[in-house]
DNA sequence: AAGACGGGGAA
DNA sequence: TTCCCAGTCTT
């Protein structure tokens, strides 16, 4: 038996149970798809099942607002691709009468659909015949064959999107993926693969060559900035005054407290001072509480968080400040580090 | 071609 | 700590 089809073999025998392998609903797997983007199978899930009870169709997914699904998708980070789903949703209600796409040239237009997922969606519900190339694809294929090049330069991914689809089993394309990608996540793991009972090892370059924990090989050269979070905690009643970011930085569209960002970590006190914090006091402010510094740890930032509890606010709130309700903290979609701040300070 | 974009789990 | 997860978009 060649290669790919050990591979089927196994994920015969091996494969998860996962509620988006029982449909061809082009919706449902790329709901799926987009949710799964850099996420684990396990963390997003829950995400997958909620998002399909609140929209059972595209119809319903582009009726939405974008508060909601951010909301929604809170927690699940990598917030565009919640933004771009209600854009695509849209379209393809208005473009495509509410029928989502399936084959690879249609799907690769689509805002938030890139190579792996519009391979992913034609090849499940479609039954194209397009190879998948993820995390998992590059691991199993760089180990197997000994491919050194990197999997994040333009040539290596041009060499793995070119072996992946000679492989690919052109009768079965949704299984052969399936099988691929489930291998990679459970048994050729990134790290301490199963190579004891793995079913391709004799085969395998880098169980001969004990290049196991050498390949695939990664470019990697990711700048981590260092930024520092003034939360201002300013409430009246029980009205809780908040902010909606804009674009351009991380939390597109989300909501915060007033923040004023420093160059440095700063003393509340000299934080207040600053000019900025100007527009949010008055002559009788007075810090009520001031928070330890909290450590929020992005993908290439690290955030150092402090609130500060005030009493006494200045002016009416305009532009994109706001009060609202405690109680109504929940409908809105927040960061990690907020959500969690605010969910212990209200209760 | 390189950098930005979250959050969490595993070792 | 470090790695990386069913990647994509922007510059």
């Amino acid at each position: 038996m060649d290669f790919p089809n050990e591979l089927l073999h196994w994920y015969h025998q091996n494969k998860r149970d996962l509620p988006w392998r029982h449909t061809n609903d082009a919706y449902v797997i790329w709901l799926s798809e987009i949710i799964l983007q850099q996420t684990r199978v396990e963390q997003g899930l829950p995400y997958f099942n909620r998002f399909l009870e609140k929209y059972p169709t595209v119809s319903d997914f582009a009726a939405a607002t974008e508060d909601e699904v951010l909301n929604l998708w809170q927690g699940l980070g990598y917030y565009s691709r919640g933004r771009n789903m209600l854009i695509t949703a849209r379209l393809v209600q208005e473009q495509y009468g509410g029928v989502f796409p399936s084959s690879w040239e249609q799907l690769i237009k689509l805002k938030g659909i890139g190579e792996y997922t519009a391979a992913a969606i034609a090849s499940f519900a479609g039954n194209e015949p397009r190879a998948v190339v993820d995390g998992n694809v590059y691991r199993v294929l760089a180990r197997y064959f000994g491919i050194d090049e990197p999997i994040n330069s333009t040539q290596g991914a041009k060499t793995f999107r070119k072996l992946a689809n000679e492989l690919l089993n052109r009768n079965e394309p949704a299984l052969h993926n399936q099988a691929m990608m489930e291998f990679g996540a459970l048994l050729c793991k990134p790290k301490n693969p199963a190579c004891g009972i793995c079913p391709v090892r004799e085969g395998c370059y880098a169980f001969k060559h004990n290049a196991i924990t050498t390949l695939p090989v990664k470019l990697n050269k990711l700048k981590i900035r260092k930024r520092f979070f003034n939360y201002l905690l300013i409430k009246d009643g029980d009205l809780i005054l908040m902010h909606k970011r804009g674009a351009g930085d991380i939390w597109t569209n989300m909501y915060q407290l007033p923040l004023i960002e420093t160059a440095e970590l700063m003393e509340p006190h000299h934080v207040l001072d600053l000019p900025a914090a100007k527009s949010f006091l008055s002559e009788n402010t007075s810090v009520k509480a001031i928070s330890a510094v909290h450590k929020h740890v992005l993908t290439h930032q690290h955030l150092y968080v402090r609130f500060i509890e005030l009493d006494g606010f200045k002016n009416k709130p305009t532009g994109d400040f706001f009060f609202i309700e405690v109680k109504k903290i929940k409908n809105l979609a927040l960061p990690q580090i907020i959500f969690i701040f605010l969910t212990k300070f209200l209760n």
